[in-house]
DNA sequence: GTCGGCTATTTTGCATTCAAAACCGCCGCT
DNA sequence: AGCGGCGGTTTTGAATGCAAAATAGCCGAC
C-alpha cells in the first residue's frame, strides 16, 4: 500500500517542520522525492486533508494547514478531553502490568528531571501519555489521540520550560501516577485535564513558533472564493495571495 | 473536488446500510453507479479507510468495516468522552442565543415525547447533541464528533426503546438542558456521559443489528497475513473467507 | 513607471492504460 | 469422490495521458 508509506513520510515532514505551515505542497516535487507517481501521492494528500494536516484548495493544490493560535487552543481542548477520558478508562481497564510499565517510564523520566535533562525528559513524557491512552484498550481512542497529538506536535512550539513550570509539570506527573496506581478515575481524569490546560497556557504565554514561514507578503485583500468543505478550511490557510 | 462527493455518497450508503458491514466494496460497480472513474473513487476509499469506515485489504480491495460489539463499545466510550467535553466547553463558550436554540429543540423534542412519536423524537435528539457540540465553537471537536457519531449511527441498532428507557432518556435531557442553562459545566458533563453510557448499555442489551450480513461461513482457520496499518484492522474485518 | 490584459507554461483533476496479484473453473491425480 | 495444481479472467495498484484551470511572463496603454 504505497499511499500509506507516503502518508507516513509526509506526516513526518509536516511534524518536523520541513514543510512549514501555509506552504505549498508541490506534488510534482514530492513525487520525485518519494519516487512514486502522482496517483498514490494524491491519495495521500486526500487522507492528510481529512485528518486536518493539510488543506486542499480546488484547482490550486494543497497547502500545509496553518496553525493559528485559536486552532492550537482547540486542539489542546480536545486533547485534554481525550486524555481525561483515557485516564478514566485506564483506571478501569489497565492491567497491573501496564500500570507498572507506566511507573517505570515515570521513574525514568523523574531521573531526567532530577538532572534537568530536557532532551531526555520529553520523549518519556510523551511515552507516558501514550501509554495511558494505550492502557484504555480502546483502539478508537488511540487512533484519534494519535491524530490530535501529532497535530499539536506539528506546532513545534519552542517551550522554554522555565524551572517553575517544569516543577509543576513534574508534580502533576507524580499525581498522575499516584492516581493511576490507586485507580482513582475521577482524580486522574481531572489531573490530566489540568495538566494539559497548563501545558496549553504555557505554550500560549510563550507564543508558539509559527515564525518559520516565509515573511507574509503584506496581506492583500482577502478573496471570496471558498469551496472548501468546512468553515475550518478558511481559517487554516488564511488567505493565500 | 470529485472525491469529496464520492466520500459523502459512500458514507451515506454505509450509514444507511446499503453496503452492509463486512461486504466488499466493488470499485467498478461504484464507479458505474457514481459515474466517475476509479481515480476519485479510490481516493475516497483511502479517506474512508483513514476515518475507520472501511478496511483496505492489500490486493484484495476494500470491505465495509465490521462492527463488533467491542468496537461499538469503544465508539460509545469515545463519543461519551467527547460529549462530556462538549458539555463543559459549551457551558463556557455557548452564546445565550445558542442555548436558546437548544432549548427550542428540546421543547420540540419534548412534544414528540409527549405523544410518543419516536420518528419525530430521534432527529431532534440528534440535533440537540449536535447543537451542543457546535456550541463549543471548537471546530476540531466538531469534526471528530461527526466522524465518531456517524460511525455509531452506522450500526443502525434497532433499539426498541421500551417506555422506561425512553422516560429515563427524556429525564436526562431535561437535566441536560437545565445544566446548560445554568452553565453548570461539571453537572452537564457528567450527565452527558451518563446519558451516553445508558444509551450504550441499552443498545448492548438489545443486541445491535449486525444481522444483515451474509451467513458467516463456518469460521475457518484464521490466516496470519496482516499488513494493515493497525491492530484494529484485524478486528474490523474478522477473517474474510 | 505602473497598471491591465493577453499568451505560454505549469499545475491540477480526472480518465485511461498497464502490470501484477487474486479469483475461478477445469483437469488430472490419488 | 476429494484434493491439488494450472491457465484464463477479473480485480487491484500504480503510472501515464489529457483537458481545464491557474500561474507567470510579457507587452502595450495610460
Amino acid at each position: 500500500m504505497l499511499h500509506e508509506e507516503v502518508v507516513a513520510r509526509l506526516r513526518d515532514k509536516l511534524i518536523d517542520g520541513v514543510l512549514p505551515p501555509g506552504s505549498r505542497v508541490p506534488e510534482k516535487d514530492l513525487c520525485a522525492e518519494f519516487g512514486v507517481s502522482r496517483t498514490p501521492l494524491r491519495e495521500a494528500l486526500k487522507v492528510m486533508a481529512s485528518e486536518g494536516y493539510i488543506v486542499l484548495l480546488p484547482n490550486r493544490g494543497a497547502r500545509v494547514a496553518k496553525m493559528t493560535a485559536r486552532n492550537l487552543e482547540e486542539l489542546f481542548e480536545v486533547c485534554g478531553g481525550m486524555e481525561a477520558l483515557a485516564g478514566e478508562l485506564a483506571c478501569q481497564y489497565a492491567t497491573d502490568g501496564e500500570i507498572a510499565e507506566i511507573k517505570a517510564l515515570h521513574d525514568r523520566m523523574a531521573e531526567f528531571y532530577a538532572v534537568r535533562d530536557l532532551a531526555g525528559y520529553y520523549p518519556l513524557n510523551r511515552a507516558i501519555h501514550e501509554a495511558i491512552v494505550r492502557a484504555t484498550h480502546n483502539s478508537v481512542l488511540m487512533n484519534l489521540y494519535e491524530n490530535v497529538s501529532a497535530r499539536i506536535r506539528r506546532a513545534r512550539f519552542v517551550v522554554p520550560m522555565p524551572p517553575d513550570h517544569w516543577k509543576l509539570a513534574m508534580a502533576e506527573h507524580e499525581a498522575i501516577l499516584n492516581a493511576l496506581q490507586r485507580r482513582d478515575a475521577a482524580v486522574l481524569s481531572s489531573i490530566l485535564k489540568t495538566h494539559l490546560r497548563n501545558k496549553c497556557e504555557q505554550v500560549e504565554r510563550a507564543g508558539f513558533a509559527e515564525s518559520d514561514e516565509p515573511p507574509p507578503a503584506p496581506a492583500r485583500a482577502p478573496r471570496k472564493s471558498q469551496t472548501a468543505k468546512s468553515q475550518t478550511a478558511k481559517a487554516l490557510v488564511e488567505q493565500i495571495p
